[in-house]
DNA sequence: TTCCAGGTACCCC
DNA sequence: GGGGTACATGGA
């Protein structure tokens, strides 16, 4: 059972790691307990990162986030076990980075009113968190997405990682890279970038990495602060960010909640549940802002979830 | 082999 | 502003 408190600035009940039971069981592994809504499966293979990989022996999952590795696994009791992970580190980084802090159940109720497809694609993905992402890193994996699949698109972005991100030791008998920085990878050639199988993604990735390490890395790090329209102006002036692309940064990288990013997954289920018209993406974009509000984003991660599994 | 993938830039009207 | 098309490449 979860104890909730309320904040002040948001009319939402918050949760904090004093809420969670956090026990050492062993040198850098926890278990945390009391956590709820929230499933590894379809937290991480839901098409919102791509660093994050199931072990198929015991069905965890080991990522790498900034500079740190880790390992959770899910455990019958409902607790979670944090391996390569200490205490401290739980509750400064992890806790926020999986979005511990949010009231899931509220934004499910929210959503699932009157709203029948929601309730399906609610209850098919529950366990659901959006990951609290780093901006650089959430921009260029979705450039390198773009007219892709997500098999591959983890394929390129360890290629990248591997040429020219920073090198983290190893754990668990694998060598681990950093996600590079903007001035890394404005290092590289075109060449380098098509190592990577990035096809004709390489140009793109190439000029925004210049754009940013050049001048306005301070202007990627506003993007959390200013209001989405003018972020969303901002993010689509690089080369290779279009609105898709645009929407997946506001949502995974910037943490603005009410993106709706539409894909041709997106599209899939809302001209066969919601129906509309294929092209009719303002239609859809309106919908989402009228029905989902603020909680848009995390609405489209369900329902995409939903559709990629059953359209 | 062919089709498709978390689209975008560019061109035309 | 809406509608076509080329773009690189690997996964299924």
């Amino acid at each position: 059972m979860l104890f909730k408190k309320k904040t002040s600035n948001e009319n939402i009940t918050a949760i904090t790691p004093e809420h969670l039971t956090i026990t050492e069981e062993g040198e850098r592994r926890i278990r945390v307990s009391g956590i709820d809504h929230f499933d590894l499966r379809h937290t991480f293979d839901c098409g919102q990162c791509f660093r994050w990989n199931r072990v198929p022996a015991d069905g965890s999952y080991t990522g790498v986030v900034d500079d740190k590795i880790i390992n959770i696994s899910q455990k019958f009791d409902g607790s979670f076990v944090f391996d390569n992970c200490t205490p401290d580190e739980f509750r400064d980084f992890w806790f926020d980075y999986l979005d511990l802090g949010r009231d899931y159940g509220t934004i499910i109720e929210t959503l699932n009113r009157d709203d029948d497809v929601m309730k399906t694609a609610t209850g098919y993905g529950s366990g659901i968190r959006l990951l609290r992402q780093d901006m650089w890193e959430t921009l260029i994996s979705f450039i390198i997405s773009q007219n892709s699949n997500i098999p591959r698109i983890k394929k390129s972005i360890e290629a990248l990682c591997k040429i020219s991100g920073r090198p983290l030791g190893k754990y668990k008998g694998d060598e681990y890279y950093a996600f590079p920085s903007p001035e890394r990878i404005s290092g590289l050639t075109i060449e380098d970038l098509d190592s990577c199988g990035l096809g004709y993604r390489s140009r793109y990735i190439l000029d925004t990495a210049k754009t940013v390490a050049e001048d306005v890395s301070i202007e990627l790090n506003r993007m959390r602060d200013v209001p989405l329209k003018e972020a969303e102006e901002y993010i689509t002036s690089l080369n290779g960010v279009g609105p898709k692309v645009a929407n997946c940064f506001l949502l995974f990288g910037a943490w603005h909640y009410e993106a709706f990013p539409i894909d041709v997954w997106m599209k899939r289920i809302m001209t066969e549940l919601y129906g509309f018209r294929e092209n009719d993406l303002k239609g859809m974009q309106k919908y989402a802002a009228d029905h989902f509000g603020k909680y848009s984003g995390f609405a489209q991660q369900y329902l995409f979830f939903y559709a990629r599994e059953n359209l």
